[in-house]
DNA sequence: AGCCAGGCTTGGT
DNA sequence: ACCAAGCATGGC
């Protein structure tokens, strides 16, 4: 039966640490709730007692779309037993827990974390909503009320879709810098013609081993190591890609190293072997816990 | 290897 | 109020 609301049954959820974990940049909370867009489509999600409650604008027969997104058939507890048995990983899942990893669309993914580089979180939210409203397709109001005119800055920017590579493949590097994202513009520009012109195929990467879909994406212009994990981890289902940004690079020193000069090879060695066959959603707690919880 | 590239937030004064 | 440092980095 079609329906605007569905129940999700599933524990060990928490809703907006992972919405606010700096996986994705487009969600709100407003009163409670989280609004956002997934696909073409505004939803609405809310943490209730036994899930998440969520409400779409339009009739939904098939809500796979949005178990996908949300990953709420992962069982959160046969991965956090995977994370190493020490101090700092105990602290950071004691502290965030039902934090999740997302599956995001690759090209949303990949163009976010392009315009993530040396930016923090809520910069990064500005220049996606500004690429959104002013490249993004309309989308339909939530709800069948009439259009206010009166919306604040973060609820227009729902109103559109995420724009398409063939969309910002035809914008101009001056229209995309307008979006205040400096010298990121032609990196992104460089990608989305790329994939718009089919010499790129960001679905290639999720059917090859982790190494092989790296080397492809670390090829994109913008597209270093740590923006290629963040694409394999949050879009690819690549859960051991560990990616590696000041704020983890600290967690490790801080948590693993107190008071000890640690080269950069040892390090990365230690993050790329420590951690287990999910590395990725532990980097995740890392991540969280060292930015909300210790600052 | 080291410097450079938007512009906004954060934090110290 | 003002200013400097820093930011889910990668390219040259």
């Amino acid at each position: 039966m079609a329906a605007t609301e569905i129940l999700l049954r599933v524990r060990d959820y928490d809703l907006a640490a992972t919405l606010d974990s700096g996986q994705v940049f487009r969600w709100q909370e407003q009163n409670g709730s989280w609004n956002g867009v997934i696909g073409r489509r505004r939803v609405r999600l809310r943490q209730v007692e036994n899930g998440i409650l969520a409400e779409t604008g339009r009739p939904v027969k098939d809500w796979n779309w949005l178990c996908d997104f949300l990953q709420t058939e992962i069982e959160l507890e046969s991965i956090l037993k995977t994370f190493p048995d020490d101090e700092p990983m105990r602290s950071a899942v004691a502290a965030c827990h039902g934090l999740r990893v997302l599956r995001q669309d690759p090209w949303e993914c990949l163009a976010s974390f392009i315009l993530s580089s040396t930016k923090q979180i809520v910069q990064i939210r500005q220049i996606v909503a500004l690429l959104c409203e002013r490249f993004g397709e309309p989308l339909e109001w939530f709800g069948a009320g009439p259009v206010a005119r009166t919306g604040s800055a973060a609820n227009r920017t729902l109103q559109f879709a995420f724009p398409s590579p063939e969309k910002i493949a035809r914008a101009t590097e001056a229209e995309l810098r307008s979006c205040k994202m400096g010298f990121r513009a032609p990196h992104l520009l460089a990608a989305a013609r790329q994939i718009a012109e089919g010499k790129f195929d960001l679905e290639l990467p999720r059917r090859l081993p982790l190494a092989e879909a790296r080397e492809e994406l670390v090829k994109l212009r913008g597209v270093g190591g740590k923006i290629a994990d963040c694409v394999l981890l949050f879009a690819c289902g690549f859960d051991s890609a560990f990616p590696v940004d000041v704020w983890v690079e600290r967690a490790l020193r801080q948590l693993y190293f107190p008071r000890r000069r640690v080269g950069d090879k040892r390090l990365r060695h230690f993050a790329a072997t420590h951690f287990g066959p999910h590395a990725g959603y532990a980097q995740q707690y890392l991540f969280h816990y060292i930015r909300t919880k210790l600052k």
